[in-house]
DNA sequence: CGACGACTTGACATCGATCAAGCGAGGTGG
DNA sequence: CCACCTCGCTTGATCGATGTCAAGTCGTCG
């Protein structure tokens, strides 16, 4: 059931130009050719195939997607969330490794793309390979320092980097609007800071007494992207992806 | 300064070891040809040479090491440690990853093996290369449960994990000794749940009181591994490395 | 002996969780 | 249409968990 938005954009058009800040290249026809199906979601809905994991390379042409973990006792850990343009499976499509749950929001629209077709356009043209790989070792050197926030900081640098996170997710697409939408409820968020929703709820209504941020009708404005970075000691690993893959080989 | 357990093991013994619980191949020969440097370690010292991170691949022959990351302010997070055995920079050494810095603790000993000599035998022996790399994804398994104690968890619980973690690090090579040593200080330790060594201290004299562990000397014993383990919903994934590495492929 | 670092303990302050109540938007059935 | 429900969010009151500051012990090393 796809919607005005998701027809007015060529396929994996926000994969592409998250990829083009890595190289140059135009690759976009190149994994067209590998898609196998597409998927919307209108409600959030967990993922719980299996096979679709292994067997394809998801990407998230509109919305948001998010992987968890539930505890025993019940409680939910929310480990990474996934943009317009993400790959969501990319450490257990390529290692076969046993991964998080996956739920896709609400709205949320994806395209498979197949393991044995890409397999064959990696092999056609390693540079492909390459690019996909530095794409996610970005993300995976974000993740790692978001963790180090989440495990050492307080509420308000938890929140804080989070919300960068969150900005930095979007910047990979276009330049970062003033007013971000909030994609996740605030339940959501707290499991993924690993505090209470009541505390979050709070802690946000402070930030914003402080004049760190604004909140109106669904979205966010950080206001003073910098500062904020500065204060956490944030490092951006997309929005200055050209600058980083000059570092990385 | 090789000390007398440092000659009395051949080269690699605890590596093959641990790689032994994932195939019963015998690599251990073909890894000590790799083997160009070596290096023992009389006080506690980072490592901050990044020729050697990424021409040399690290392994831990004696002893223990961190690695760690500090931020702006001056604090510390250690992210992983390393103990007998233990490869201290795959990540780094296979992904050209910018990674955190590594400490060796006094009396550790380490060799370096070689990155073209290494790659050459991947080529010759694919299967090294997979049994290396299953290796690494069961330790990167095992840092994102830790991890994700640690973001949810509280004092104890974080706590509880990284003892079993410290466990499972050294069950790896032999079957856990009842007593285990505490190779890092609790400053170390409390860097490492995201907690202060105060509360640390406390928090261990309370598990003491409620009969969970002993402390002697420098060293701790887990009342009983299998409870604690439940407690938490730890999951072992070196010391069921077998069960592992056939549900892997 | 004195200095130092690792650890412990106490007193106190702050942070964050818990419990409970209420509000408003959206959906459903009468 | 309204009555009623659920869900996400907010707020207040209170309690427990954790950090901070300070003092003191113990072992090690010069």
């Amino acid at each position: 059931m796809p919607t005005a938005s998701y027809e007015a954009e060529a396929p994996l058009h926000h994969l592409a130009r998250r990829l083009h800040n890595f190289s140059g290249h135009a690759v976009r026809d190149d994994l067209v050719n590998t898609i196998v199906s597409e998927r919307a979601f209108e409600v959030d809905q967990p993922a719980w195939s299996d096979r679709e994991y292994l067997d394809h390379l998801i990407v998230i042409e509109t919305g948001w997607a998010y992987s968890f973990n539930l505890f025993p006792d019940g409680r939910r850990h929310i480990s990474e969330f996934y943009g317009p343009g993400a790959i969501c499976n990319w450490s257990r499509f390529s290692d076969f490794v046993e991964r998080d749950n996956l739920l896709f929001k609400s709205g949320a629209q994806i395209r498979m793309l197949d393991r044995d077709a890409l397999s064959q356009l990696f092999e056609e043209r390693p540079a492909i390979a390459t690019l996909l790989k530095r794409h996610e070792v970005a993300r995976a050197m974000r993740a790692s320092q978001r963790v180090r926030a989440l495990i050492t900081g307080d509420a308000l640098d938890r929140i804080r980097v989070i919300l960068l996170d969150l900005v930095d997710e979007l910047g990979t697409i276009a330049n970062s609007p003033e007013w971000m939408p909030l994609p996740f409820t605030l339940s959501e968020l707290s499991d993924v800071a690993g505090i209470t929703p009541v505390h979050l709820s709070r802690m946000l209504k402070k930030m914003t007494e402080m004049g760190e941020i604004e909140r109106s009708d669904g979205r966010f404005r950080l206001e003073n992207v910098s500062t904020m970075e500065a204060g956490v000691g944030y490092r951006r690993f997309f929005g200055t992806a050209k600058v980083l893959s000059h570092e990385l080989n």
